[in-house]
RNA sequence: GCGCCCAUAGCUUAAUGGAUAGAGCAUCUGACUACGGAUCAGAAGGUUGGGGGUUCAAGUCCCUCUGGGCGCGCCA
C-alpha cells in the first residue's frame, strides 16, 4: 500500500525533516513565492549567516554539503543573497498525487484532540433568520467541515435566542388573539412579535399581563409552558428550512438553546461567590475581570439572569458533559470583549483549564449598496431568504449559494464586506462560480474519457509523465491541498483555503490549454487523465469543506 | 476618556519577518472555428494612510500621528 505515514507526509514535512536533520535547527523551508525560484525556499542561511558574521552563501554551500537530497530534488540552487531553491522531480510528484488519490482522506492529516464544541447560528425564536445570522451559520459550517475532515469529533451548538422577556408579550397576545400555534409557520410568528410589540408599546394594561406572563412562564405554568415550546418547535421548522436552502449542516439535533441552561444559573453564581470571585456591585451580582472596566454581570439588580450567566453555564456545560477540549464561537466582531471576559472568569474558575482551548472568532458586518449595515427601508434587519433571493435572481440555487459563501469566506473574516450579487455571482475571476465551472470542466474531460471505456482507478492511478510545466504546477499544486486543510483547521481562516482553490483551479485552466488530454496517446493520456481525477476530486473534496456544491455540468 | 478592529493599484483584495508586494474586476492587446470561450496568454496600473524605531531583511514587529468602523453594568 502506498499510504504509509511516510507516505501521507507532505513534500514540505519530508523536505523540512531532512533539512532539520542535517541543520540542526528550523530550516524555514517555505513555498516559493515565485515560479523561478523553484518549489521550496529555504531562507535559514540569511539568518544564521548574520547571527555568525558569515556570508550567507557560505552557510548555504556549507548546508547543502551536509545532505543529499537527490532522490526528492533536482540539484539546489543558492541564489540572490543566500536562498536555497528547490525543485522537486517530476516523478517525486508524480508519486504524491498518485499517493493523495489512493488515500480515502486525500492526504488530509488525522488528529482527533478530543471533541470541538462549534458555537454558530444562533437565531431567535418567534423571528426569521436576517443578515445578522448569515456569517455565523456559513463561517461554522465551513469549520464543522473542516474539522471534521481533519479527523476531529465536531460538536454544533446552536444557541439559539429561546428564552427571555419577549416570550411574555407574545405569548398573551397569542392568548388575546386566540391564535392556533398549530396553523403558524415562522413568518407568521415574526408578524405576531410585531404586533405584540406595538401591543406592548400602546397599552400599559398588556404590559402588565405581559410582565406577568413572564413570571408564570419562569414558574413552569403547563399552558404557558405549552405556547413556549410551540414557538421554539415552530421556530424550528422555519430555521431548518433556512439551513437546507443555505446547505449548511446544522439540524434540529444541534440545537442548545439558552433555556437548556436555565437550571445551572443559581449554582454558577453560587460557585463563583463561594470562590470569592463575584461580589454584589450596584445591587448586581459581578465579577471583575483585570484590564477591563466594566464587569461580568451574572445576576442583575433586579434578580434575573442575563447573557454572560448564560454563557458561562454553557461553557461548563461543554466542558464538563461534552468532554469539549477546544471551544469555538462565531460571532460578529462586536462581541469579542465580552468573550474574552467571559473566558477569563472561567479560567479563574477552574471551569476552563489550560488543557481546554477557547477561542472566538468574529467577523466583520454584512453592508448593504450604501456601505452602512444592511437594513429594509424601514430600518430592520434584512432578511436572510431576501438575500438570498436577491442572489438567485442572477444565477441559479447552486451557483448564487455558492457565490454568497464564497465571497463571505475569500477574504479576512474581520473584515466588513458590501452585499454586492452581481460582483458575487460573477463567473471569472476569483468567485465560487469559477470554482465551480473548472470542477465542472474537468468532470467534462473524465466523463468523456468514460465514454470511450477510460476509467480512471483512484487506488492504483499511474501518473507516468510530468513533463510540461503546466503538469508540474498542477501536480505541486494537488500536493499541497492536505496542508491548506490542516492549517485552516487550525487558524480558522477559511480564505486561505478559498486561497488554495482558487490557485488550483488557475492551474487546471493552464493545464487544460497547454496540455491536450483526449487528444493525447497512451502513457501520456493515461497520465494526464489521472492528473485530471485527482484535480476534480480536491476541487469537489475542497469545495465541500467550504459548504459550496461542486456540480459536474453547469 | 478607555479598549478592540481596519487602512495595500480606479474598485475588490492576497502575502508564516525574506528575493522585483501577488491576484481578480474594470481598461487595452492577442489566442490553432475551441478535450466546455463561463477559457487562456500578455500589457498597463503601487511611495502598502503619514512619521519614527528594531532587524542582515518590515505591508508584516514596536512607538506615534491621521482617517474610518465597533464596543465600553444590569439587552444578546
Amino acid at each position: 500500500m502506498a499510504c504509509d505515514n511516510q507516505g501521507m507526509k507532505s513534500l514540505q514535512q519530508l523536505l523540512t525533516d531532512r533539512l532539520t536533520a542535517a541543520l540542526g535547527a528550523d530550516p524555514e523551508l517555505r513555498p516559493s513565492t515565485k515560479p523561478q525560484f523553484g518549489h521550496y525556499q529555504c531562507n535559514v542561511a540569511l539568518r544564521l549567516g548574520a547571527a555568525q558574521g558569515r556570508p550567507p552563501r557560505q552557510v548555504a554551500e556549507q548546508l547543502l554539503a551536509q545532505l543529499n537530497l537527490d532522490d526528492l530534488c533536482l540539484p539546489p540552487q543558492i541564489a540572490g543573497p543566500g536562498f536555497i531553491n528547490l525543485t522537486i522531480k517530476p516523478e517525486v510528484l508524480a508519486q504524491a498525487v498518485g499517493d493523495e488519490l489512493a488515500d480515502p482522506n486525500c492526504g488530509i492529516p488525522q488528529v482527533d484532540a478530543g471533541p470541538v464544541v462549534v458555537d454558530y447560528s444562533a437565531p431567535n425564536v418567534a423571528k426569521q433568520m436576517h443578515v445578522g445570522h448569515l456569517r455565523s451559520t456559513i463561517i461554522g459550517d465551513c469549520f464543522v467541515r473542516v474539522l471534521r475532515a481533519s479527523g476531529e469529533t465536531v460538536i454544533p451548538q446552536n444557541h439559539i435566542g429561546d428564552w427571555g422577556r419577549q416570550f411574555g408579550m407574545l405569548i398573551e397576545q397569542i392568548n388575546d388573539e386566540q391564535l392556533d400555534l398549530d396553523a403558524l409557520d415562522l413568518a407568521g410568528a415574526e408578524e405576531l412579535y410585531l404586533r405584540a410589540n406595538a401591543h406592548l408599546n400602546a397599552d400599559s394594561d398588556f404590559a402588565d399581563r405581559a410582565r406577568a406572563r413572564v413570571v408564570a412562564l419562569q414558574g413552569g405554568d403547563p399552558a404557558t409552558l405549552a405556547s413556549w415550546q410551540a414557538l421554539i418547535d415552530l421556530s424550528a421548522v422555519g430555521f431548518a428550512q433556512t439551513y437546507q436552502r443555505l446547505g449548511v449542516l446544522l439540524t434540529t439535533a444541534d440545537l442548545a438553546g439558552e433555556s437548556s441552561y436555565n437550571q445551572s444559573l443559581a449554582g454558577i453564581c453560587a460557585d463563583l461567590e463561594a470562590r470569592g470571585l463575584a461580589e454584589i456591585n450596584d445591587g448586581a451580582l459581578v465579577v471583575f475581570v483585570d484590564g477591563y472596566d466594566a464587569p461580568v454581570i451574572l445576576r442583575n439588580s433586579a434578580g434575573g439572569y442575563g447573557y454572560d450567566v448564560t454563557d458561562l453555564a454553557a461553557l461548563r456545560q461543554r466542558i464538563d458533559d461534552l468532554g469539549a477540549k477546544r471551544l469555538i464561537y462565531v460571532t460578529d466582531a462586536r462581541q469579542h470583549e465580552h468573550f474574552m471576559k467571559l473566558f477569563a472568569v472561567a479560567r479563574m474558575a477552574g471551569w476552563l483549564p489550560e488543557t481546554v482551548e477557547a477561542e472566538h472568532v468574529g467577523f466583520g458586518m454584512v453592508l448593504g449598496p450604501d456601505g452602512t449595515p444592511f437594513k429594509t427601508r424601514e430600518g430592520t434587519a434584512v432578511h436572510l431568504d431576501d438575500l438570498l433571493d436577491q442572489a438567485q435572481a442572477l444565477a441559479s440555487e447552486e451557483v448564487a449559494i455558492a457565490a454568497i459563501k464564497y465571497a463571505d469566506l475569500s477574504t479576512q473574516l474581520q473584515k466588513d464586506y458590501v452585499f454586492d450579487p452581481a460582483r458575487m455571482t460573477a463567473t471569472t475571476g476569483d468567485t465560487g462560480p469559477y470554482l465551480q465551472y473548472a470542477h465542472a470542466r474537468v468532470s467534462s474531460i473524465l466523463r468523456r474519457a468514460e465514454a470511450d471505456g477510460d476509467v480512471v482507478d483512484d487506488a492504483n492511478a499511474q501518473i507516468s509523465v510530468l513533463i510540461e510545466p503546466a503538469e508540474q504546477w498542477l501536480a505541486l499544486s494537488l500536493t499541497r491541498f492536505p496542508e491548506a486543510v490542516a492549517d485552516v483547521a487550525g487558524s480558522l481562516t477559511p480564505h486561505k483555503l478559498c486561497g488554495y482553490l482558487y490557485d488550483l483551479a488557475s492551474q487546471l485552466s493552464s493545464f487544460y490549454e497547454q496540455c491536450p488530454v483526449l487528444k493525447s496517446q497512451g502513457p501520456t493520456r493515461t497520465s494526464r487523465l489521472a492528473l485530471c481525477r485527482a484535480t476534480q476530486r480536491v476541487l469537489a473534496i475542497g469545495l465541500n469543506l467550504l459548504g459550496i456544491r461542486a456540480p459536474s455540468v453547469m
